[in-house]
DNA sequence: AGGGCTCCTATTGACAATCTATATGTGAAA
DNA sequence: TTTCACATATAGATTGTCAATAGGAGCCCT
């Protein structure tokens, strides 16, 4: 049985983290619901991968975590973006047309 | 000292073989320098990430190489692209739309 | 003849980001 | 009281990159 594709392109998943705390702030789950929504559930957000995810960006101070409660009253971790994350998110943007404009320039020679 | 940023997407690479070979047989280093220009330097293709993809993509019968001599008369490895290959390129091609569009569309998103 | 350059293939070991699978708790609804 | 959606989290395996290193062989220059 081969091994199924993944579903994130890896390295992307802290941009589209990134990009919609640039929205407004919300707690892990609801980021991961809300990805999933506007890819139209391309991206399948694996807890395994969006925890780590989300640890990484706080550790290196692009989003700031903070306890409350949820719509639903459950506990919940509300994040933001700093200023720090901000630009982090502006260079990863640029990044990816970089290489996304590369990748297409490959796939459109003849 | 941050680590620096990947110079390949992960998982493109192969696409991008796949599609090289696509235009006409070629050995490895010709694919290489082939992929540098096309993109004009964006992507660095490391030997150590380069070869165990050839090897990859052969293992899995995508493509076959063959030994023969260089231009300039070197020993070198010739690599064409099966019947299975051409498939598996439409199927990564295809991935590669639905994943950047998904992309796109969280980047778009205000 | 010797040195250095480009061509061409290759391996080793480390590492980071993903995956699968599993775990725990709580509020609301049936 | 059972079930479901919400919400966070960890462990272990896998995979594809990376950095670093290696070496042979043809060509050119002195």
């Amino acid at each position: 049985m081969a091994r199924k594709k993944a579903d994130i392109l890896q390295g992307t998943l802290d941009m589209l983290i990134l990009k919609t705390l640039a929205l407004e702030p919300m707690h892990g789950y609801g980021i991961s619901r809300r990805i999933e929504q506007i890819t139209k559930g391309v991206f399948q957000i694996n807890p395994g991968s969006f925890f780590p995810a989300l640890y990484r960006l706080e550790q290196e101070g692009w989003i700031q975590g903070e306890w409350g409660a949820s719509e639903n009253k459950r506990r919940a971790k509300y994040y933001s973006l700093t200023s720090a994350g901000r630009k982090k998110l502006e260079a990863e943007r640029r990044n990816w047309q970089r290489v996304s404009i590369a990748i297409t320039s490959v796939l459109e020679t003849t």
